[in-house]
DNA sequence: GTCTATAACGAGATAGAC
DNA sequence: GTCTATCTCGTTATAGAC
């Protein structure tokens, strides 16, 4: 009994990830607006009726391979966080940021569906919440153990500023200072700017040495929340 | 003879831009990867091939409406750099920035489809190069006058970065300083990841005061170029 | 229960003959 | 410029195999 179930549980999984790459595969081709699920179906020898088994709409199947992206770059990021590097706080924000740069390098694709142009028609369910707060999680982790290592030095807050910045600690790092928890929210939008430029074609004939030059504005965002140089 | 031409040019200038509009319009609903050109002839009432005396292709479609929208932005960011605001090159930069958010808002499919994802299997020519650099050029214009004004201290450039630094500052800027040439392209990135981040959807439920923040981290990043907060 | 296949719907794109 | 025949698409209903 159980073993039936456990092949027909494997079977599933087998198809439903063969599914995802073959998506993903045309979402390389044709762009997420026109992935098609008769076209994954007819290229995966499948009738098109049949993925609905599998998943229960075309928006469900690109739901899910916004979660996997989320995923695997989030993971990227929290994988480097750990990773034993070199020490300090700055070098440590320095590398979570190369490792989610690339990781857009190795998926431009995916990269493009959850940090680009939204895709028409298209609205991300409460499902992509969490996986979209991951890359944001690790920072905010490594503010925190930097804050406790003493090793942060709040940016200056302007009084314009202070209601929002309170509001927004209190919803995503209740524990840090205002001021370290704003300039983060624009560190982390401004990291993926730096990204977003690279692959998407503005630094075409303007920036040639691209590992160095994001190392270098990777550092200056880490001590834009106030991260010491040394620590 | 000459009225009759004119009448032929302006009619050819009025259809042009009947083309480029519902274009646009049909950009807003399906998005640039679905831009079709018998679509925007049925919306017009024309027959498609009729559209073939105006735009030789759909990606000469694209083209003109990529180029329509680089010159929009970066007129409105000459527009912010050339009025009289409140003095100082800070104050200046971040009118600018202003200005680039403002019109993005206003915008939003033609920023998503200049500064979002690529349009698969469109291949931007050489025509879109001098548009695209508009909004650049003003930055650039600025940090020319604060430098000679004295309002600007180059921020540190590590040797590491130098060689990339000095070429590329001869490429694109070559009477600034090589570090706030490099500080200044990535500023200019992070300028458009901040934009992005809020137009694509990335900030709801984390930044709601989305003026006051982008007011807050537009200065810094004018004060990561290195301009100076009072001049 | 779980899956696949057939067939069909309404809507839209496309190619070619006229 | 028009018309038509033939594609595509997402989605559903239904029937039958395991």
């Amino acid at each position: 009994m159980t073993s039936v179930q456990g092949a027909r549980a494997r079977a599933r999984i087998e198809i439903t990830a063969a599914i995802k790459d073959e998506a993903r595969t045309q979402l390389a081709a044709e762009g997420a607006a026109k992935l098609s699920l008769r076209a994954v179906a007819r290229e995966l020898g499948m009738v098109s009726s049949a993925l609905y088994r599998y998943f229960p709409s075309r928006d469900d199947l690109l739901t899910a391979l916004i979660v996997d992206a989320y995923d695997a770059v989030g993971a990227a990021a929290e994988r480097a966080c750990a990773a034993d590097g070199p020490s300090g706080h700055l070098a440590r924000w320095t590398s979570v940021c190369r490792a989610v740069r690339a990781w857009a390098l190795a998926h431009p694709h995916e990269y493009a569906l959850i940090y680009g142009s939204p895709v028409p028609g298209y609205s991300a369910p409460q499902d992509t919440v969490g996986p979209a707060s991951r890359v944001g999680l690790v920072l905010i982790g490594l503010a925190r153990d930097a804050l406790a290592a003493d090793a942060i030095t709040p940016p200056p807050l302007t009084e314009e500023l202070r209601p929002e910045a309170e509001r927004l600690t209190a919803d995503v790092a209740p524990d840090l200072p205002p001021a370290v928890a704003v300039a983060l929210v624009a560190a982390w939008s401004q990291l993926f700017g730096l990204i977003s430029f690279e692959l998407f074609g503005q630094f075409n004939r303007i920036v040639e040495e691209r590992q160095v030059f994001f190392d270098e504005a990777a550092g200056r965002l880490g001590r834009a929340i106030g991260l010491a140089p040394g620590a």
